[in-house]
DNA sequence: AAAAAATGGTCAAACGTTTGCGCTCATTTT
DNA sequence: AAAATGAGCGCAAACGTTTGACCATTTTTT
C-alpha cells in the first residue's frame, strides 16, 4: 500500500511535459490544449493521482477547514447547532475543526490557541460562561481568521454574530401563560453574565407591563445553573406570602430541577404551578415534568446560518473597504412550542 | 492588523545570520552557540514570530490533527465519547477535525473523503448502521494514515480498535434481575448486523443458562431502534401466555420507548415488570420512568483510550516490520450501575 | 508580404521551513 | 609541527503546487 504516491511532477515526466502544463490542464486553463489535457487527465485518472493538499494549503494559504468552538457538545443544542453548521460547511467543500471550551476561559484560551496554530480559514464560537475578555480572539485578527459569534455572544457591536433574541420570545410565554389565566408568572433566569438572561427579563418585564400587570420583582429569582442554585431559587419563590402559579425558567436544565424541587415539595405541576421554559434538549417526550411550553431556538438552523456568514465573508475578496465596515448580525427568532 | 507576518528569513535577514542558524537556534539544536540563539529567541519574542504551520505540516507531511467521525454527535454517549477524544488529543498537541455518518453509508463516505483530502494524521471512527464494505476505510491505507475503530467496531480482526464487550455486563444484569427473583426475563435486541447485538444475545443465553434457567426466545425480540419496532417487540412479549417479569433493552433509547408502552398498557413498571438498560443518556435522573438497573459503558473513557491508541501508534516508528503486524484491540468493561 | 494576434506550451520563482552535508576556524591530541 | 577533533554556522536541496512572465509556432489581419 505504500506504492509511493503520484505528484504532479511524476504525470509531467511520463508525458515528456512541463509540471506547469500538468498543472494548468488538472485545472481546465484555457491556455493549454485539448490533447494534452485529455492525456494529461487520462493519465491522472490512471495514476490515481489526488493532489497533496497540504502542498496547496501551503501555497494558496487558505486549508478549507472551519474551527468550531462550543462550550460543550454534549449539550443538545449545542450538537444540533454543529450538525447544522456541519450541513452547510460540507455542502462548501469546508470540514470543521472541533474544540470545547467546557465553559473555561482558560481552556477557551487554549483551545483557541490550538485553532491559531492550525490556521483554519474561519472561526465560529459560542463563548464560555466565564468569558469576559477578548484578547485570546482578537488574536486571530494577525492572521485574518474571521469570526462569527454564536449563540452566546459578545456585548460588542462590531462583531459578526448570529444568535436567538429571546426578549420578543419570553414576551410569547407571558402571552401564552395569561391566557392560560395565569397572573402570577415567575422567572428563574440565569446569571447576568450572560446576555440572555437580560434578554429574558427585558421581554418578562415587557411582557407583563403589557398585560397591565405591575412588575413584582419578588417573583423574578436567579439561578446559578446548578441543581442547587435552582432549588435556592425555588425556595425563594414558594414560600413568599403570594406563591407564583406559573414559572418560566431560563433553560431546559433548570426547568427539570425546578419542577423535581416542585414535585418533592409536593406542589402539583401544571394545576398549582404552570412551567415555561427554553428548549433546549431533544428527548423531552420520555421526561418525567415537561413544561406546558417552551421556545425552541432551532440551533440546527442556527448553526447553518453562522457557518453560511462565515463562507460568505469568507468569499469576499481580500482588501474592500467597504466589506471591512460591515458585519454581520443576525438575529433569529425563536418559537413557541406547546407541548 | 495585517502587519506583515514575520518570517524565519527576516529573523534571519535581520540577524545576519542563515535561516538554517535561525530554525536551529529555535530548535535547540546542540550545534548552535549560546549566543545565537539567545539572539535569535530574542529578536523571535520581539517580533512575535509563530512559525507558519502550513508550511511545517507540508514539509514534516504531518498536520498534528486526528479525524473524528461518529454516526451522531447529537447522542449523549457519542458527544461524551468525543469529549474523551479532545481531551487526550489536547494533551498531546493534537486538534480533532469532525465529521458525522448520520448513520449513513454514503455521508460516511464522504466524510471520509474529506478526511483524506484533509490528510488527518490518523482517524478514529464509529461505524455507520450500514456499513458492511470498507473500501472508503482501505482507502486511507494509501496515504498512510492508521485507524482506531470504536465502539462500532467491524467484524475483521486485523483492525485497531476499543470497544465494550457487552456479553459479561449482559451476564451481570441478569444475575442482579435474578437476585431480585425475577425469572422471565425477556430481552429486546437491536438489529442483527450491528455486533453489540449479538454479544448481548452472547451474555443474555450465557447468563439464563448459568441459573440453570432452559432458554425460551419466544422471550428474546428485536428492534431497529425505531419507535415502532419497539413497541411492536413489546407487544409481542406481552400478549404471550406467560409474560416477562422483566425486561432488558438494547439502550436507552429502546427501554424509553418500551416503558412508555408498558405505561400506556396498564403494566406497572417496577411491580410488573422491571427495566434493565444500557445506559447512554446522561440526563436519567429527571426521565418519567428510568431502568431499574444498568450498563454504563463510560464513553468518555473509551474515547479517551481510542485516542491514546491512535497517538501510540503515529508515534512509532515507520517500518517497524513486527509492530505493522500487531494490532491494538481494547475491550473495556462496562459496569452495572442500580437506580 | 509584413505585422499582429492567437495558440500551446515552458521556465523558474515562490510559499516557509527543515536538514544533510560541508566549510572554517580554533582547540586538542599525537 | 602536523594531524585529528569539534564547535558553530552557512549552503542548498527538498517538500508539491501554483502562477507570472516568457517563448515559439501558426494563423489571421492589414
Amino acid at each position: 500500500m505504500k506504492d509511493k504516491i503520484p505528484t504532479i511532477k511524476e504525470i509531467a515526466e511520463k508525458l515528456k511535459v512541463s509540471v506547469s502544463t500538468v498543472s494548468r490542464a488538472l485545472h481546465d486553463h484555457p491556455r493549454i490544449g485539448m490533447k494534452t489535457k485529455e492525456a494529461v487527465k487520462k493519465l491522472a485518472k490512471e495514476l490515481n493521482f489526488e493532489p497533496n493538499p497540504k502542498a496547496i494549503f501551503f501555497k494558496q494559504k487558505k486549508s478549507f477547514v472551519i474551527g468550531v468552538v462550543v462550550p460543550k457538545v454534549n449539550e443538545d443544542f449545542f450538537s444540533r447547532a454543529i450538525t447544522g453548521m456541519e450541513t452547510m460547511a460540507m455542502d462548501k467543500g469546508y470540514t470543521i475543526l472541533f474544540g470545547q471550551s467546557h465553559d473555561s476561559f482558560e481552556k477557551e484560551k487554549k483551545v483557541l490557541e490550538a485553532m491559531k496554530k492550525q490556521r483554519v480559514d474561519g472561526l465560529i464560537i459560542s463563548l464560555s460562561k466565564e468569558t469576559n475578555k477578548y484578547d485570546h480572539l482578537n488574536e486571530l485578527n494577525k492572521y485574518d481568521i474571521p469570526i462569527v459569534y454564536f449563540d452566546r455572544v459578545p456585548k460588542m457591536k462590531n462583531v459578526n454574530k448570529v444568535y436567538c433574541n429571546l426578549s420578543k420570545a419570553t414576551e410569547d410565554l407571558i402571552d401564552w401563560l395569561h391566557k392560560k389565566g395565569k397572573r402570577r408568572i415567575a422567572l428563574i433566569n440565569g446569571p447576568d453574565e450572560i446576555i440572555a438572561s437580560k434578554e429574558r427579563l427585558e421581554g418578562y418585564i415587557e411582557g407583563i407591563s403589557k398585560k397591565k400587570i405591575k412588575v413584582d420583582m419578588q417573583l423574578v429569582e436567579q439561578t446559578d445553573l446548578t441543581e442547587a442554585g435552582t432549588y435556592a431559587a425555588m425556595g425563594k419563590l414558594f414560600t413568599a406570602k403570594k406563591q407564583p402559579d406559573a414559572v418560566i425558567t431560563f433553560n431546559d436544565y433548570v426547568h427539570f430541577d425546578a419542577a423535581q424541587w416542585a414535585f418533592s415539595h409536593g406542589i402539583k405541576i401544571s394545576e398549582d404551578v404552570i412551567f415555561a421554559s427554553f428548549a433546549n434538549i431533544l428527548l423531552m417526550k420520555y421526561a418525567a415534568f415537561p413544561p406546558a411550553v417552551s421556545i425552541d431556538q432551532f440551533p440546527n438552523q442556527q448553526g447553518y446560518e453562522a457557518m453560511r456568514a462565515l463562507l460568505e465573508i469568507l468569499d469576499q475578496p481580500e482588501d474592500n473597504e467597504q466589506t471591512k465596515k460591515s458585519f454581520f448580525d443576525k438575529e433569529m427568532p425563536g418559537v413557541m412550542v406547546v407541548h
